[in-house]
DNA sequence: CGCTTTTGACCGGCGC
DNA sequence: GCGCCGGTCAAAAGCG
């Protein structure tokens, strides 16, 4: 029997004045488990977690820490003030008039290598090709590429890719060096939210899949509807805070991908797997809805907050 | 048809 | 300056 594992979390980045640990955490559950966990794990037992130095440096540019952020934290839906907006914006205002300029641009380069001789036409085309490639550059060179602030955590998962929730798009895929395992790289599918996410597979331990976040969403999960009840206010308590959306429609395929491991959850005193415990869970739908893959980890009990 | 994935090209940063 | 590497772009292909 294979156990869902989070094994560890990573997050040591400020954001102005405030530590990243505690903005981050409104997105992203799983720093939240790890708080919890890292503390409880004794007790709990159904969670391992991993040293810092299990985890090959090179996999990480950044520093690791272990998160001591508090749970008390903003809503999900809040804009990063300081770059993710703002980052936005610019870009958006760099970008080509149409979304087909490149395209028709390129399809012109292509007939300019064609014919020798060039007309009118096609040497502006070529020449808005390369204002194009310029503008590019420029605005890669005059923003120095402000870093998002940004977290990991390994999973021991069967699959790459894990349900979070949000809707990603992949835009990459690169070898990785001294690894058998490519790294994706996803963005967040919702405009104007400027998420990213690689995830790769640790090569010392092929099992584990490391996912590392950039920025935070600017937007609630799209896969699932979350209640806009008074948890869900800023200062409010780690029940509404923290989720791990999972749509009920993808449950199954969830749980195929993840093996259909059953949880351990010691609280309960037996080991139930995922779609049986939601559906059992007598707290209701919006706990069922609001806690996700966290409620799956985390006992109820330690979600609610006096 | 719209959205996602694939994949080669390209770019910037960095070390030598 | 050069080469390597990580990250991103964007056209083409794939898919429902």
């Amino acid at each position: 029997m294979e156990k869902r594992e989070v094994i560890k979390m990573e997050d040591k980045y400020t954001i102005g004045s405030s530590s990243f640990s505690e903005s981050i955490s409104s997105s992203y559950p799983f720093s939240a488990m790890f708080d919890f966990c890292e503390g409880e794990k004794s007790s709990l037992g159904f969670m391992e977690l991993l040293g810092v130095q299990d985890i090959s440096p090179s996999l990480f540019d950044f520093p690791v820490q272990t998160t001591t952020s508090t749970l008390v934290v903003p809503p999900l839906a809040v804009p990063n003030p300081t770059s993710t907006t703002t980052k936005e914006s610019s870009e958006a205002l760099n970008q080509p008039a149409t979304p087909n300029s490149s395209s028709i641009s390129s399809a012109s380069s292509e007939a300019l290598n064609e014919e020798q001789t060039k007309t009118v036409d096609q040497e502006e085309e070529h020449d808005d090709q390369q204002n194009t490639k310029k503008q590019l550059k420029a605005k890669r060179t005059n923003q120095k590429r402000q870093r998002e602030p940004r977290f990991a955590f390994m999973t021991k998962s069967e699959v790459d890719h894990l349900e979070d929730g949000y809707r990603w798009r992949k835009y990459g895929q690169k070898a990785v060096k001294n690894s058998p395992f490519p790294r994706s790289y996803y963005r967040c599918t919702s405009a104007s939210c400027n998420v990213k996410k690689r995830v790769e597979r640790s090569f010392s331990d092929p099992s584990v899949v490391v996912t590392t976040y950039e920025g935070q969403h600017i937007h609630p999960s799209p896969l699932i509807p979350r209640p806009t009840h008074a948890g869900a206010q800023p200062g409010s308590t780690i029940t509404s805070c923290f989720s791990m959306p999972m749509p009920r429609s993808n449950l199954s395929h969830y749980q195929q991908q993840q093996q259909q491991v059953p949880l351990n959850l010691g609280y309960q005193g037996s080991s139930i797997n995922l779609h049986e415990r939601r559906l059992c869970n007598p707290a209701g739908s919006s706990l069922l809805a609001d806690h996700g893959l966290l409620q799956d980890i985390i006992p109820s009990h330690m979600l609610k907050q006096e």
